[in-house]
RNA sequence: GCCGGAGUGGCGGAAUUGGCAGACGCGCUGGAUUCAAAAUCCAGUGAGGGCAACCUCGUGGGGGUUCAAGUCCCCCCUCCGGUACCA
């Protein structure tokens, strides 16, 4: 009996595929015919193994793929793995086994798991971040960013070597001017606070910090600032927000993205500290000078409504503010403030606190005098870490005020829309508006709209020296270093000197001795030390010796991030040792065309991804300003009882269940079929059943089932096609065809069980339909189809034939049925020739018994035709 | 709060971008086949009313535009995702 077995088809066909190299693709500077890279984001092959959410995104891009090649076009579509990560550190640490060992298990697991679902990778380009000579390629990169200083005039990277050093650095010795081209670079070093745990001797994650403790045994963890590598991704975040432009992305994506970045515009102002010096009218100096404290504000026309000051706690200016008499209140609420994490200062920070400095700055407006207070509600990050507070227009100034009675001054009249009432009380100061509208109590300004005030008032500041117009972002410059075990080595030396302490000069390793290795550990325990676990290495790794100097290694990590921000260019040339990839193919075959993955990725990876790609284009070694042409973000697809699937829950589906009870044919069509690529569904069993039937459907309209031997079905013939046989077979191409170039995915396949359902029910199912079908089909189950075609008496794979094409003149209909509204209501159906004309159908309309009936005694009011579509007959009773 | 996405039968979802709401699948009901079951095949299946032909209502709620609204406009509600004092 040769039922559709899909445990003994599936794993046959996919051992050919692998045996003939069916998917490899050939890629040179001259790709024969039109390129397609499509590219999944590959996964972390954690320990769990394959999620069913994994093969959703996968099977899209493979079906994409699949029908590209019988389009005739050269596809690259790999897979690898993004294999650095905590879960086998911490594998390591308890077990002293090396973490690339539970690593490499994992990934032999994943390859199993996606093999076994029949993706037509090309896995001749398999490659890991882990993989030593890829992170060679990723110090390579670092390196090039290392060397890379932003130009800001003309918006671009460029090498170290073009940096000119101002002369007045250059008088300050060689040290300074040293330091100071590293203070340009891209990869440069800072202070920065990580989660340091002393019971557990380690640097946390924050991600493995819970309320103030570590996940791992609930110890205390303190912050504590370290030395750390940062990469200036703010200096490209104009770049970065203006080139999504022209990107096929959703708009969502766009949008977080953009938001993410945040980029504001306004001005710097300078207030001057009471008593202190007056500035002579000039240019406006880059740095404030000890007399002044600067402030970013988006609203500078409410200059005349500032009524105080904020600092934030940590501002370099505090200690020098406070007068003796607030010292010991400043010293309790900084220490208070230090105290608090980040989130403690947002979410829990129901209540404004902050505290008065005893100091006093002048509006550079008016020269009013305006309290400078202390408060954690403004953040040392942003800006300049102070702000001029108008409480009348801003909420959290508002809320500010109120609480510690300074006064509130309305300097924006509401717009007319506003209730009297309210806008009564907003002018009394017993109510924020934060909305833009006219000046008022702004002295020569009174009367100008906002953005108008907004441009004349920095003007006039700005010709006495007080201000400018200023960007900011939220975009924060990317903290680049981890202290861990199981990352990427930074390719960095620091120097030595005699007593064998750092000098702060620190060089990069020479390009030919890349790749830096992780070394050898005898185990992974912590040490104890606020360093990174690598200070545990032999010293052979750890110092070097270099024209006479001494050198230590870099042994901070590189997060995981880094291995996911250029793999795409990798695909293209996987072994190549002399280069992360040959110029030529990258300018034939980048960007990608298609990207799918997950939602998660929508801000962080995409953005890193983005500005190394930006870099790597400053410095000629990509072609394009892009990396992703176009993006598409799968669905979440949810257990049974519409929850997110997770092990608590109990609900998770393994996808190597389901082939082993349906096949992976099933699984690819049911991921499909379950409703649009990206939205969120539940997953159904049944469902999965249903799709198997499906299969086996088709299977009968092809194979005698009932036969002892596997043979074709006595239904299927040589005979010509009938008219309405035809008809279906190019509805069907046209539909699925086009579906697929819409990533429709669940439509195209209604549409094939549309074409089973009717010949099935054909007493002759000629060839010359039935063929076409299985080459349709063959995308979305590619074992089934594949049996198939080799049954019909093909012996050559169906992976390069043909895709059917559709006629056009085989679908136009002559006559058509089509509805008769009266009063917009369906009340009769009117047959009509295709091509009838409005009068045509209109005489036909009224010839209908049931219109008569329905018209009887009524006022025709108007008739609407459209032809081909429907009657409308308004009438009047 | 803000940003993004979504609300259509018992369920997952279709609907040419303003033109017959519910394609396709699941589930359910009935029938054929069978000693019986599984599998398979056929038919029915938005709700309410009617013996029927048919009628009325119906796309989260309320208003509006239109000959015609799931689709466009205004207001509101719910759910999901992201984000959170960014001056």
């Amino acid at each position: 009996m040769p039922r559709y077995n899909p445990a003994e088809i599936e794993p046959r066909w996919q051992r050919y595929w692998e045996e003939n190299a069916t998917f490899a693709q050939q890629v040179t500077a001259k790709p024969e015919g039109e390129k397609l890279y499509a590219l999944d984001m590959f996964p972390y092959p954690s320990g769990d193994g394959l999620h069913v959410g994994h093969p959703e995104g996968y099977t899209a891009t493979d079906i994409v793929c699949r029908a590209a090649r019988m389009q005739g076009k050269a596809v690259v579509h790999p897979m690898g793995f993004d294999a650095f990560g905590l879960p086998a550190e911490e594998h390591a640490i308890k077990t002293g086994e090396h973490p690339r060992v539970q690593t490499e298990q994992n990934i032999d697991t994943f390859r199993r798991q996606l093999k076994s679902l029949g993706f037509s990778y090309d896995w001749s380009r398999e490659i890991a971040t882990t993989d030593v000579d890829y992170f060679r390629w990723t110090q390579w990169i670092f390196l090039q960013i290392f060397d890379t200083w932003f130009d800001h005039e003309q918006q671009r990277g460029r090498p170290i070597a073009e940096l000119v050093i101002p002369d007045d650095v250059k008088e300050l010795g060689e040290d300074f001017a040293r330091q100071w081209v590293d203070e340009q670079r891209l990869a440069y070093q800072s202070d920065a606070p990580v989660n340091w745990c002393p019971a557990l001797g380690t640097v946390l994650a924050n991600e493995e910090v819970i309320d103030g403790k570590s996940e791992r045994g609930g110890h205390p963890v303190e912050r504590r600032a370290l030395r750390q590598w940062m990469m200036r991704i703010t200096a490209y975040g104009d770049r970065l927000e203006n080139d999504l432009e022209d990107l096929d992305w959703s708009h969502g994506v766009k949008a977080l993205q953009r938001n993410w970045i945040g980029r504001s515009t306004g001005a710097e102002v300078d207030f001057k500290i009471e008593g202190r010096e007056a500035r002579e009218a000039g240019a406006f100096p880059t740095k404030p000078g000890p007399d002044f404290i600067r402030v970013y504000t988006t609203r500078p026309d409410t200059l005349y409504g500032a009524t105080y000051m904020v600092i934030a706690p940590e501002h370099s200016l505090v200690e020098e503010l406070t007068k003796p008499e607030n010292a010991e209140a400043v010293t309790a609420y900084i220490q208070q403030a230090g105290m608090k994490s980040d989130l403690d200062r947002t979410e829990l920070a129901k209540e404004k606190t902050g505290v008065f400095t005893g100091s006093y700055a002048l509006n550079p407006v008016n020269g009013e005098k305006v309290p400078i207070w202390i408060a954690d509600y403004v953040l040392a990050t942003y800006g300049t870490g102070a702000i001029m507070a108008v409480p009348a227009h801003d909420e959290r100034d508002f809320e500010f005020a109120q609480q510690f009675n300074i006064p509130i001054k309305a300097v924006v009249k509401p717009a007319d829309d506003v209730p009297a009432e309210e806008a009564a009380k907003i002018l009394a100061g017993e109510q924020v508006y934060v909305a833009e509208g006219v000046a008022i109590n702004s002295g020569e300004f009174d009367g100008l709209e906002t953005a108008q005030f907004k441009e004349k008032i920095t003007e006039s500041l700005a010709a006495r020296g007080l201000a400018k117009q200023a960007v900011n972002y939220k975009l924060r410059d990317w903290l680049f270093s981890r202290q861990r075990f199981w990352g990427e080595p930074f390719p960095i030396l620091h120097e030595l000197d005699d007593a064998g302490d750092k000098t702060g000069h620190v060089i990069s390793v020479p390009e030919d001795q890349l790749p830096v290795d992780l070394p050898h550990l005898e185990d992974f325990k912590p040490h104890g030390r606020a360093e990174p676990p690598l200070d545990k290495a032999p010293d052979e790794w750890l110092y070097q010796e270099i024209d006479g100097k001494r050198y230590k290694r870099e042994t901070n990590t590189m997060p995981q991030w880094a291995g996911s921000c250029w793999y795409y260019l990798r695909f293209l040339d996987p072994k190549n040792d002399q280069a992360p990839i040959d110029p030529e193919i990258e300018k034939a075959w980048m960007p990608v065309d298609l990207y799918i993955g997950g939602a998660e990725h929508a801000v962080l990876h995409l953005l890193y991804a983005r500005f190394w790609h930006k870099v790597l284009y400053d410095r000629g070694v990509v072609s394009t300003p892009e990396p992703f042409q176009k993006l598409v973000n799968q669905g979440m697809i949810l257990g049974e009882n519409n929850e997110k699937m997770s092990k608590s829950r109990g609900n998770v589906v393994n996808p190597d269940d389901v082939v082993s009870e349906y096949g992976a044919d099933s699984l690819r069509l049911y991921e499909m079929f379950m409703g649009p690529l990206t939205d969120s569904k539940p997953w159904n069993m049944e469902g999965v059943n249903g799709v198997f039937n499906f299969l086996g459907r088709a299977w009968r309209m092809i194979v005698d089932e009932r036969a002892e031997e596997l043979q074709l079905s006595e239904q299927l013939t040589d005979a010509e096609p009938t008219e309405e046989q035809l008809k279906t077979l190019h509805k069907t191409i046209k539909a699925v065809s086009e579906d697929i170039t819409k990533l429709s995915f669940n439509t195209a396949i209604a549409r094939m069980m549309e074409f089973v359902n009717f010949f099935t029910k054909e007493k002759t199912r000629p060839r010359a339909c039935i063929e076409p079908f299985v080459l349709l089909l063959s995308p979305y189950a590619p074992h089934l189809c594949e049996e198939l075609w080799y049954l019909l008496g093909h012996k050559e794979t169906l992976a390069y034939e043909p895709w059917p094409q559709h006629d056009e003149s085989v679908l136009v209909e002559s006559t058509v049925e089509i509805p008769v509204q009266i009063g917009g209501k369906v009340r009769a159906k009117i047959k009509v020739a295709a091509d009838a004309d409005r009068e045509t159908i209109e005489a036909a309309a009224m010839a209908e018994p049931k219109v008569q009936e329905f018209i009887a005694g009524k006022n025709i009011v108007k008739t609407v035709v459209v032809p081909g579509r429907m009657v409308n007959i308004v009438i009047k009773s």
